[in-house]
DNA sequence: GGTGAACTTCATCAGGCGATGAAGAAACCG
DNA sequence: CGGTTTCTTCATCGCCTGATGAAGTTCACC
């Protein structure tokens, strides 16, 4: 067997950013598989096609790797503002719709790594949680302005978390497969209604 | 510091029964905690007070320990017959309240289990989907006898996946708090709605 | 074209992991 | 009582883990 093409010497390879990105991408991909704990840095390694080396030479420790692999997308706030942006007509379906729409083209799905990884078990969840808190339970429950308004939010969650869980870890059929607008037209109209519906009570 | 009261000699101390049963409690605590991957063995042996090597003696490797701790408790399969016995009427509060009182009162929550563990990833998440699938989805379907009624059985999936995430997983409030009662009320009629209704198309 | 920084490899460390095997101590059984 | 089984501890194995340090290679800049 003769080596044919890498003789695997060290030097400079590629533009460095380039290494970088493909460890991350590895990483999310195997932290969304696995989990923080069934991860090893040598199996990142190995999938960006890089020495286990330089995961610690770009991001030091095992755990920030997990926080840069973990970091939210830029584009995610944006899409927040244009679910508040209508105000409470047709909240239900846009809701729905952009969550599904920033899940499907994205490989981060903050949600599902948090789900299964997670390096101390509070850290990042505790951090995800207050944030979602505070920028959709927050606003949502100010915009509706009913006594039983973190009822109804709470059941907007749960939804949220349902469909993401369902869809994109679990991938249960028929919703794993099933057309963005199929969904938003089962969904959307059933959490307007419990957002703005009358109360059951 | 002299040694007070334990002399830590060989022997047999407990029924062995018992021993079998601590190692079990603490084994569903952690792998409900850290996952599979963030679980030793020597972490369990720890919890229940008993020398890491108990554990193998019990159940020979930790895939045997895994399968132990989260073999589903014998009380569900009738109280899922119970959900069906009423035909079509009131399914939807039916179901609700039984997923609810159940795992309110077992700590076994395989949901939770499941979720963050899995050994091999498919192994056991396959086979509880496949339960889910044959005893829950396949007789829904067939009752329900609508053209879409894997997609009605789909949106209820993802219900009861998200109200199970919310209120034992993530503990999100107020759903986590939230008196079954209350759940029944909100999630019940939604339910019964999305799988008898007329369809939105 | 030489110098220093950026990137990459390799060898290696200490520590924890799952797992094994032998041997000791209590309980059970005749 | 003696022998066997059952429970328990301990010492240890080989492996893989996260992490470090030094040395080598290439590039950018002056």
């Amino acid at each position: 067997m003769a080596e044919h093409s890498s003789p695997a010497r060290p030097g400079r390879w590629r533009s460095g950013a380039e290494s970088r990105q493909r460890i991350l991408d590895a990483a999310r991909a195997l932290f969304r598989e696995n989990g923080y704990g069934g991860t090893t840095v040598r199996a990142v390694a190995a999938r960006a096609d890089v020495d286990p080396a330089m995961v610690f030479y770009f991001f030091d420790t095992k755990k920030g790797l997990f926080a840069a692999a973990t970091e939210m997308p830029a584009h995610l706030p944006p899409a927040l503002e244009s679910i508040f942006a209508g105000g409470l007509d047709g909240i239900g379906e846009r809701v729905i719709r952009t969550l599904l729409e920033n899940m499907d083209k994205s490989d981060r799905t903050p949600l599902a790594v948090l789900t299964r990884s997670a390096p101390t078990h509070e850290e990042s969840e505790a951090l995800l949680r207050e944030f979602i808190d505070r920028e959709i339970n927050g606003r949502l429950v100010e915009l509706l302005d009913v006594p039983d308004a973190a009822l109804r939010v709470g059941m907007l969650n749960v939804q949220i978390l349902g469909l993401a869980v369902a869809r994109y870890i679990f991938k249960i059929e028929p919703i794993a497969s099933a057309p963005v607008d199929e969904l938003v037209a089962r969904f959307g109209p059933m959490v307007q209604q419990f957002l703005t519906g009358r109360s059951p009570s």
